[in-house]
DNA sequence: TGTCAATCGGTTAACGATAATCGCTTATTG
DNA sequence: CAATAAGCGATTATCGTTAACCGATTGACA
């Protein structure tokens, strides 16, 4: 009874099949930011009907990756400078908290698996291959996340940063340097879980954090929301 | 230009306004939580599509008023007693985050609204009705989490709290001397607010929800994720 | 020639009907 | 008699079509 033959089939609904898509074709770059969708031309190429496209983008509406708006059309969300300091502000005093609590939790197990997700990161950029990298990168956040146990925690911070991943990365010039620096930037993060102190954990998030993005968050007027934790001014 | 005679007209989508009577129903008890809503039922007695309700009914999902299973139905979303922590410690990292940055932007009209809000409060009790009063509660959460200037903050701090409201305080006896305890325990984030010191709201936001929420707490065996503030264990 | 209304093209919103899926009950069969 | 399959009722998922809506453009009229 405990390990099935089969795996359990996939693909679920038809509607979150379309919402893969789309989310893919996102991702990829092939939607680009700002870019109409249009409910019938999507329907017609992927031999669906209408409502069910609209419930694929209701989906990705709710993922923050489309913005909908009535009987105007759906676009692929072009964040704006503010929407991205608004999110990185608000990533930032989660996944502290969430980082704090996982490191009060850490299991043996999952160090090793945050240690198998860091290879990751560094294979994909071996490779050269900007979109694994970012994948792997964010899936190391996400084990971050789940392992403060709460599950609303997780979920609110995959809905924050999944559209993050998507904008700001597309942005930023996937050079060798960037690449490289998305292992090394991730190391001290590691280092501070090892050493099981929450206090070195959110020091290193929020220094993590705050390099990654340091050039969308330079410029920013009130740098408080940006940084609740350490500078108490 | 600046003043229009007219408000816009209300009622947005048929849709949104399906999803609008389910809200009130909710909250009012007419639906129970874990009372399985039916489509095509709502859509009969709502002379609507399917369609619509279904549409109404995404959106409360996303609300977090209800839950849906693919091809079993959907039902009013009961929180789990984890659910509720979870909620909890995580509206306590944000609204304490929020409220400290809106103390540094604060200006005398936010102020007076606060305190419009606060009366409205007061009103509510004095009458009696519990409702409203939760209404009122809520409105001054959102004035303080608005001041932030965080839309992002605002939207996710909305989606955490407002099934919070709706389940919580549907299972706390609305006796008058609960009701008054409403009104006394937000003075004190009021006079942090006047005070403008960020600390002393920190504290006072986290004295406010600790106890609003005591007996959902309690018992709690890893108090870590809802204390991250203060006591840095 | 400027203003406003009617029209038009394109798109989403809503509809009614059908298909697919689920859990449960009832047969069937070895 | 137990295990399994077939059938049933209820409910959601999907479909194709029609209605409503928005913004831009055209055209009439003062």
């Amino acid at each position: 009874m405990a390990d099935a033959r089969l795996e359990p089939i996939q693909g679920g609904s038809r509607g979150t099949l379309v919402s893969d898509a789309v989310r893919a074709a996102i991702y990829s770059g092939r939607f680009q930011p700002g870019e109409a969708i249009r409910e019938m031309q999507l329907a017609r190429e992927l031999r669906v009907s209408q409502t069910t496209v609209r419930e694929a983008l209701l989906q990705l509406e709710h993922a923050g990756l489309v913005v909908r708006e009535a009987n105007r059309g759906t676009r692929v969300t072009s964040l704006s400078e503010q929407d991205i300091r608004e999110r990185i502000a608000v990533r930032l005093m989660l996944e502290t908290s969430a980082a704090a609590e996982t490191v009060r939790r850490m299991t043996p197990e999952h160090l090793a698996e945050l240690e198998t997700q860091m290879h990751e990161i560094a294979s994909a950029v071996r490779r050269n291959s900007y979109y694994e990298s970012a994948q792997a990168d964010l899936a190391f956040h996400r084990a971050i996340w789940r392992g403060s146990g709460n599950q609303t925690l997780f979920r609110l911070l995959d809905e924050l940063t999944v559209p993050l991943f998507a904008f700001v990365s597309m942005r930023q010039s996937s050079n060798v340097t960037d690449l490289r620096r998305r292992v090394r930037s991730h190391e001290p993060i590691l280092a501070a879980l090892r050493s099981g102190q929450a206090a070195a954990v959110r020091k290193a998030i929020h220094g993590h954090l705050t390099t990654s993005y340091r050039q969308f968050l330079e410029g920013t007027v009130d740098a408080a929301l940006v940084s609740p934790d350490p500078g108490k001014s």
